[in-house]
DNA sequence: CCTTGACCCTGTAGTGACTACAGCCCCTAG
DNA sequence: CTAGGGGCTGTAGTCACTACAGGGTCAAGG
């Protein structure tokens, strides 16, 4: 409620954020560049801080800085469908969901891998053997 | 089995490779700078086939440069024990365990997301709303 | 008043694993 | 002899930070 003023620090600690990474935001475009003290010190108010924590957020569930971007611009556009912000969510999951399939394969090689390894030497290793070609 | 010349081409050919990798691989020190012909070419042999073949495999398993450096270093020395090849693959294996799981909650948590989405407008929306810090 | 230490400032360079040029040289076929 | 398709080096860009170096600011304690 009150518009008590943040330094950087306090804006880093509230989000979890480094505080050189708020200051990347901001060079990036992400966050807007804040008024300044006397001694040149960056001076943040609330709206900052949801800003903020927003990208936080939005970073957390994966989404690109782009991506982040692109919610941040609809996200300030109030009487838009939210039929952009939908598409940008589901390009997402579909993405998420084929890194999973495909770490799930890769998972089931590194398991055949490792299962066949009979902890002899090198020379008969079934791992070294299955990376190198057939010769 | 014939020890013809291979050009950087043939060799970025053969492993499915991009040539300008195949020079970043050397840079790197993962696969030994070949001998020159009289105009300067790099001139591979099998041998060099070879190492690039298990480079490839070896990253398309997810395996990092550091981890394929070790894993080389280890194939070299045939009359090691094969326990240290053994102990990065599970490394590798827990770390994609690791992934997987960070995937799929994150995926749950997108569904959710996705799933409350009216498609109304952007004042409304939910996705924009579970991304927003509580006011 | 002075110092100490926590914080802040800018700007640059590093990470991993490539990728993309720019600007050049070499080699072969027509 | 020239056009093309390779090859060469070296540098800079990607993504999303992170880590300094080398300084300035500010509040509290002596």
């Amino acid at each position: 409620m009150s518009a008590k003023i943040l330094t950087i620090g306090h804006l880093a600690r509230e989000t979890g954020t480094k505080v050189e990474t708020v200051r990347f935001y901001e060079k990036s475009g992400l966050l807007p560049a804040p008024s300044r003290t006397e001694g040149n010190y960056r001076s943040y108010d609330q709206a900052h801080l949801n800003r903020l924590s927003f990208i936080r957020r939005a970073r957390d569930l994966g989404f690109s800085l782009d991506q982040v971007r692109a919610l941040l611009a609809l996200s300030d556009d109030r009487d838009r469908s939210c039929a952009a912000v939908d598409e940008i969510a589901k390009e997402h999951r579909a993405e998420v969901e084929r890194k999973i399939a495909d770490l799930q394969s890769l998972k089931r090689e590194l398991d055949r891998m490792i299962d066949q390894c009979g902890c002899g030497v090198v020379a008969d290793c079934r791992i070294i053997e299955s990376l190198s070609p057939r010769t």
